[in-house]
DNA sequence: ATACTTAGTTGTACAGTCAAACTAACTTAG
DNA sequence: CTAAGTTAGTTTGACTGTACAACTAAGTAT
């Protein structure tokens, strides 16, 4: 009864959003674009997260949708890539009813110093200071994209997606304590993270000013690992 | 340069579709709807999840249009409902590009019981026989569904929405192991359940052919505990 | 009464973490 | 050349929570 399939029923707008992280000068980033300044346009001059309209001639799926989105603001395709939710509501966008397809990926460092398009910049996620207020429901879909980045890093390998092709265990350490936000316990780090087999060693060692370090490189075609515990922070 | 927020471009079929679980005759059990046989419609006389266009007259936003597919159904509103995920590509379905945003609901027992629509019906998930090939790409919506439902049992507290508001702790037991499809152990399932502080005893008792139970119930507004281990079998 | 069933508890072995102290390998200052 | 500083990585012992099995408890059926 209420299922009249009508094609000619009004649609939704349909977009997709990217939440792009990076870990830059040791703090979580976020990359926003700025929207374009004609009056005619939503927030003109705001800060919003880099997406847009579904292309349906040129868009095989959603994903591709992002991937295409990522590409043209960075220049790479993302590592890591998945789909964070949706969010459609009558009065996100004052063009109409819209619904977003939004995905999060995460960028390794060198990754993110790339070629940037001309209207997206860089900015900390913990933006005390000067992250911007965001258009649309962009700032409720970022919260929810860290919100969802911080509780998986609590169990799986996801972090290790923000670390470049090689790199030490004191290193991978900072990066789980930068996205989680506080320290972690250093034995009990390297037994399970040695323990997961999500990492192996590499015949080389970094030489910094101290002691040498192992280093490590993601075993290849490794899915996010599940650890049994949460980490907890020493002290 | 690509950000050019055309209104007048061809905009996707926009839907919603329910995954709609409950425990029944001791098995995982999902609700699908029979499509209408008509020749005009895609996969007429095929089992599908429920669901469908969004109305962008009547629908507040995603969630009020998922709240309002499942009560079309099952005539009830679900105590957990979550957001499952989007799919969407030009090919899922026939009459053109279309993107679905997928939700999972949970029902108690006797909900699940009561007046269904007429098109509607249970089916065993583990569906060995009987369960039939679903419309569009249900299957695979479907699957995630389980999937996601799996995962979350292992450390959450999702299946306490799956039983009545009082209940036992053995009851409660087996429906963890009606979802994991595998036995746990009984008194690491205790220990683990009374300190996660989800549930509370009652006054009352259950009395049965055998050893009376102790009834509980969840604490109200008690959003999924996480555990900090796993549960694993028993041998 | 005795056996059977299911609810719930107790006790021991064990695995993994916490936390601090330790060793190791390098650099820099004197 | 030596000593102090820094960071990498290991060892150690106390402790915690779980796995597992054996136990007690309270009812029913014969």
């Amino acid at each position: 009864m209420q299922e009249k399939p009508e094609l000619d029923f009004p649609r939704p707008l349909t977009t997709v959003d990217v939440v792009i992280f990076a870990i830059r000068s040791d703090a979580l980033q976020v990359l926003l674009v700025q929207r374009p300044k004609a009056e005619s346009e939503p927030f003109p001059g705001a800060w919003a997260l880099p997406g847009g309209f579904v292309d349906i001639a040129g868009d095989r799926d959603l994903e591709a949708c992002a991937v295409r989105k990522l590409k043209a603001k960075t220049g790479v395709v993302s590592p890591y890539l998945e789909q964070l939710g949706s969010w459609g509501s009558a009065t996100r966008d004052p063009r109409g009813w819209s619904a977003t397809h939004a995905y999060f990926a995460l960028l390794p460092e060198h990754a993110a110093g790339g070629a940037l398009a001309a209207d997206a910049q860089w900015f900390a996620v913990e933006g005390e200071k000067a992250r911007p207020k965001l258009a649309f429901d962009h700032a409720e879909i970022l919260q929810a994209a860290v919100l969802r980045l911080r509780n998986k890093v609590e169990y799986t390998s996801l972090p290790a997606y923000l670390m470049p092709q090689e790199f030490t265990l004191p290193e991978l350490q900072r990066t789980y304590e930068i996205v989680l936000d506080r320290p972690l316990e250093k034995s009990a780090f390297r037994t399970r993270m040695l323990a997961a087999d999500l990492i192996e060693p590499v015949a080389k060692m970094r030489k910094g000013p101290n002691r040498p370090a192992q280093l490590y490189r993601l075993k290849k075609a490794k899915a996010p690992v599940f650890f049994t515990r949460t980490f907890n922070p020493p002290g």
